[in-house]
Order: structure tokens, then sequence, then C-alpha cells
DNA sequence: CGTATTTGACCCTT
DNA sequence: AAGGGTCAAATACG
């Protein structure tokens, strides 16, 4: 529960991180640096929230409710808040200064409302009654085989993004994870069409991740990305600004508790060098071996040493491995 | 020459 | 049936 909390003011940094970046090319851009701001300060808003609800519950009662996060989560309160604050010292702390001066400004009106998408998909069609079994002859003439289209019930991240200000602003910015299209369709009522991407590495680790990218209308300078799918690869060869933040935040904006920290590690990033680090250690071997899950705290650490390396993909294979996908299945 | 994108057809969901 | 999502051949790109 706790490092729910510390997940979802991780997010916010992040998400601060990089408004701060591009604050010399939002600058001419009010609505998009408003967005950003929105976005920042949901985010802390949720973790806010998150952090009394937890305190509340903590101290009163104290049947804590099964999370379905690990067990390897129970952390004591106390020690998350001074671990918390440790790190947000240590490693933010201009940003955060002004983050939460922000935050307090804007806690008010926070007017923001992504990931307010068609969610009433409870149920799946589990076995859509995929008829022809196309018996597995070599007939490429008409029907194609097509496995498994849409995969059942996978929660969609939707969440504004604005466009980058320089360079391709057909693209949307980077989000730490190397994308690859594979479809654009004409969406009725849209000027723009909508892009189809799924993970470069879907091959690799059967990483079902995609996402969809449609700009809008009314704001050609924003884009709608909707997320499915989670990564089993946890790659970020060509990060410009840091993790899949949009996932993170759209998490927060919808109580969506269960998701995220199932992808996160959260124990890890607990253990980031509290106090003595003085920020710049661990930077030869450290890295490395956070790279598989939990580097979300060290983000500018790890971007730095990604971005030295192009995408050259099978040379780091054996470096990615599929994870803790307890799921032997492999077709 | 291998990899990524484009694009129309195909198929699934509503 | 319409609209949306995906496939895969063709093409572009490095």
């Amino acid at each position: 529960m706790m490092e729910e909390v510390i997940n979802s003011i991780r997010r916010a940094c992040v998400l601060a991180q990089n408004l701060e970046q591009d604050l010399p090319n939002l600058a001419n851009q009010p609505a998009m640096m408003s967005l950003s701001i929105d976005q920042i300060t949901e985010a802390f808003s949720g973790a806010k929230e998150k952090m009394l609800q937890f305190s509340r519950q903590n101290q009163t009662s104290d049947e804590s409710p099964p999370t379905l996060v690990h067990e390897t989560t129970q952390l004591q309160p106390q020690m998350d808040a001074t671990l918390m604050q440790e790190w947000l010292r240590s490693s933010h702390a201009l940003t955060m200064d002004q983050l939460f001066q922000m935050h307090q400004f804007h806690a008010a009106r926070s007017t923001l409302q992504i990931g307010e998408m068609g969610g009433r998909d409870g149920e799946d069609n589990f076995e859509r009654n995929k008829g022809p079994e196309e018996m597995q002859g070599i007939n490429e003439s008409s029907s194609r085989p097509r496995r498994r289209s849409r995969e059942a019930n996978q929660e969609k991240r939707k969440v504004m993004v604005p466009a980058p200000q320089f360079g391709n602003t057909e693209m949307p910015p980077e989000d730490g994870f190397t994308w690859r299209k594979y479809g654009q369709k004409e969406i009725l009522g849209s000027k723009f069409p909508r892009s189809y991407y799924r993970c470069t590495h879907q091959k690799l680790y059967e990483c079902q991740a995609k996402k969809q990218v449609q700009r809008l209308d009314q704001n050609p300078n924003i884009f709608e990305v909707t997320y499915r799918g989670d990564h089993t690869c946890h790659m970020s060869s060509t990060a410009l600004s840091s993790v899949p933040l949009q996932q993170l935040l759209v998490d927060i904006t919808q109580n969506n508790s269960n998701t995220i920290s199932s992808q996160l590690s959260p124990t890890m990033n607990l253990s980031l060098h509290p106090g003595g680090g003085s920020g710049t250690a661990a930077s030869s071997g450290g890295a490395s071996a956070s790279r598989f899950g939990g580097d979300y705290p060290v983000v500018d650490m790890a971007d730095a040493m990604f971005n030295s390396r192009s995408s050259s993909n099978n040379s780091m294979e054996f470096l990615f491995s599929p994870e803790d996908k307890s799921d032997p299945k492999i077709e």
C-alpha cells in the first residue's frame, strides 16, 4: 500500500522532470504547459490521497486489506516515509520544492480528466468463438489465420501528451519505450488518423504492449495516447525523458491500484543510497543491476547511460531476460 | 540487405 | 453493417 504512494509520488516527479526539461519549448505554449502542470498536479493529488488513505487506515484499524501486491512490499510505514523524503530530497531537491508549491497552488483546481475512457468493458469476450480453425493448411489464398486479435480484457490507459515543439511534430514524444508502427487508420469524427504501435520487442519477449496515438482535432498540439497491454520487456534504449509515465499517470488518476504495482518493483527503489549517496554514486555498475525492474527513480542516470547506445537490440537480448513472467506457455 | 513504415485488405467487435 | 484494430505485402530507409 505504502509503496503505491511512493510510486505515485515518483510518477509525479517524473512528470515534473519532464516538464522541467521541456520548459524552454513549452514557454510559448501556455495551453500545453497548463496541461502538463495539470498532469503533475493530478499526479501529486493522487499520491496525497493515497497517502492519507494509507495513514488513516494504518492508525485507526490494523486490518490491512490484502492488496494485490507482492509480499515483499510489506514495509514499515515510517520507514517508507523517511526513505521517500530522503529520496525526494537527494535527487530532486530543486524541482521538488517548486513542484510542491505548484501542487499547493493547483491542488484546488485539478481539472484534467484523463483516464476516463470507456472503461466500462468490465466483462470480456474471452472466447470470441473463433470459428474456422483454419485447418492449419498452407492455404494462404483467402482466409488469413489471424490469431487472437483483441486480447481479452486489456485495460486501456489513456493520456494526453503535448506534441514536441521541435523536430518532428508529427510524432508524439518519446515515452521510454521503443515502438513499431503497425497500422494507421482514419477515425470517424476525427480529423487526424490514428496510428497503432506495438512494442518493438514483441517477438523477443512476447511483449504485448501496444499504444495508439491520435492527435486531437481541437488541439493538434496534443496527442491522445492510449496504452494497452503490459510491457514484459523493460527496455529503454531511446528514452528521451523517462519512463512510460503515461501509464503511471493514468494509474494514479483512476485509482487503478493493482496494475502498476505489478510492473514496478517497488522495494528495490527504496534502497537508493539514502543519505550518503550524494547523487553520483553507483553510476558505473550500479545502474545495470537495476535495469530489469525498478530503475525508475534513477531515471536520469539510466537515461544517460541508455541514450548513448542506440537501438541495437540483438546484442542485448541476453541482458533483458523475460523477467518474472511465470507463464511458461509459449504457444 | 535487414529493418521499419506504409497502406489496403481482412477480421473482430459493437 | 459500420467502424475500429491488425495483418502483411510493398515500399522506404539505414
